[in-house]
RNA sequence: GGAGAGUUGGCUGAGUGGUCGAAAGCGCCUCCCUGCUAAGGAGGUAUACGGGCAACUGUAUCGAGGGUUCGAAUCCCUCACUCUCCGCCA
């Protein structure tokens, strides 16, 4: 959520960094909703201030025994223009909320502007991607059984078996143990969230369609990010407590509703997958120092796996609803010849934090703290990318070095 | 799932219809006293929002929501959570 006082100081200028992120940010209706709401408020307010010493003042009269006729036919039609008055402040302060749910948060000034992905700049680039285009993983291996998930579930669900389970297995724990030498916290978490959670970090309301919704207040998680950063939900933090550094290994659930067609084959689009995610709840001044830090530690185990990646800086249409800035890790999939998202790590500045609350107190005044996300990684994915660029084209998977703590080996046979 | 008890400020804990944003203690902060240590004294110490250049001031908040009342921490209803006992269970 966007501080209301900025918009109000600067609408123009708060209208014109939405319209670079493809928002059209209606100026009239905030500025007038705003007027009534201040209109209505302090009308409401004004009329139980009255109250307020009216009743004091009934109670006295009472207590003396003398006549309050008068002054109960006062209250009382008070009480009745407060009525209508508090009617109309809460539905107008619904509306507001309402609309300002609803508004992206800015990009920040550091992020190229451009319409879509297209204007999306590489920033570096790691390792050597393979020459020749590769046998894909459903094809390497049917240790990855969709039709048995078909079965099951139906499509966009994989069952994996055996030794393809257990690498996976080892990624995560070697993913969550890499986040622990970077001094994350871990975390266990409920893979369900309310509706609270998810409007603090932001994929609700707009975006309910995206998830898969249990009861009328239980949701599965899309992403750890939701309970992670709900856990300082409507705290107030010492400044000694900054930054926060929190990681977990959940399963993700995503309804990839309006991806009809899209990465319909093998692992990489379904509706449920696991991922480590970091989160970081910091000091304000130290918010982007920290995206590039947390973007490293998500690196780190790129470059420890051996696999070929790039570092994308999103430019301005392309960010997510929450951030003010994103870098997605992209890494080389040898047979798609392209790259592809595995980690997208996020500021959001004090977008969830205005939305749950989360603030710290310094020099006595509190203040929101900053917010960032990112994955370390998608772990369907990065079982995805070592399967397909470790296969030695014979009928083995080489394990990375880094992994065989973890496999207990160093090949397996597909 | 059944029965009972509870939820008040950073903490402990008073408060059963008005003078209560809330006693007292602890903690914390400022100042005073004191040559260390220890002790003592005075004052201050919630959050959000509104109005005001400001000093300041208004409103709301005693688990959440609704109700009764001129007036609710206090009475009524619903819900959530915690604890104890029983049942069941990984």
């Amino acid at each position: 959520m966007i501080d209301t006082n900025l918009i109000k100081a600067n609408s123009k200028d708060i209208s014109e960094r939405l319209k670079l992120r493809n928002y059209s940010f209606d100026e009239d209706l905030f500025a007038n909703l705003e007027a009534q709401r201040k209109k209505y408020q302090t009308e409401t307010e004004d009329l139980q201030a009255k109250r307020n010493t009216l009743s004091k003042e009934y109670g006295l009269l009472k207590k003396e025994g003398k006549d309050d006729t008068a002054l109960s036919k006062n209250i009382e039609s008070i009480k009745i223009d407060l009525d209508t008055c508090s009617n109309k402040l809460n539905e107008i302060q619904s509306s507001l909320k309402e609309f300002l749910l609803d508004v992206p948060n800015l990009p920040d000034d550091s992020v190229p502007s451009g319409v879509d992905e297209g204007s999306n700049k590489k920033i570096r680039e790691h390792g050597e991607p393979a020459i020749l285009k590769g046998k894909d993983h459903l094809e390497i291996t049917s240790m990855i059984d969709t039709e048995s998930a078909n079965l099951l579930a139906g499509s966009r669900f994989a069952v994996l078996r055996g030794e393809i389970a257990k690498l996976q297995r080892a990624l995560i724990a070697f993913m969550l143990d890499k986040a622990a030498e970077h001094g994350y916290t871990e975390y266990y978490l409920p893979m369900i969230a309310n509706t609270e959670s998810l409007t603090a970090t932001g994929q609700l309301p707009k975006f309910s369609d995206d998830l898969f919704q249990l009861t009328d207040d239980y949701f599965l998680i899309p992403t750890a990010e939701v309970p992670l950063t709900n856990l300082y939900r409507d705290q107030i933090l010492n400044l000694n407590q900054l930054p926060q550094k929190l990681t977990a290994h959940t399963s993700c659930f995503r309804s990839e509703a309006g991806s009809y067609g899209k990465d319909t084959k093998g692992l990489i689009r379904q509706h449920q997958f696991e991922k480590v995610e970091l989160v970081q709840i910091c000091h304000p001044d130290k918010s982007f120092e920290a995206l590039e830090n947390l973007t490293s530690d998500a690196e780190t185990i790129l470059k420890e796996l051996n696999l070929p990646y790039q570092v994308v800086e999103l430019c301005s249409g392309d960010l997510g609803f929450s951030a003010a800035k994103t870098y997605d890790l992209e890494v080389w999939i040898p047979s798609q010849e392209t790259f592809r998202e595995i980690s997208s790590c996020s500021n959001c500045t004090e977008f969830q934090s205005r939305r749950a609350k989360i603030r710290f107190k310094e020099d006595g005044v509190s203040k929101y703290v900053h917010t960032l996300n990112g994955s370390a990684l998608a772990a369907g994915r990065a079982l995805i990318a070592v399967i397909e660029n470790n296969y030695d084209q014979k009928g083995a998977i080489n394990i990375p070095q880094a992994l065989q703590d973890y496999t207990k080996c160093s090949s397996i046979k597909v």
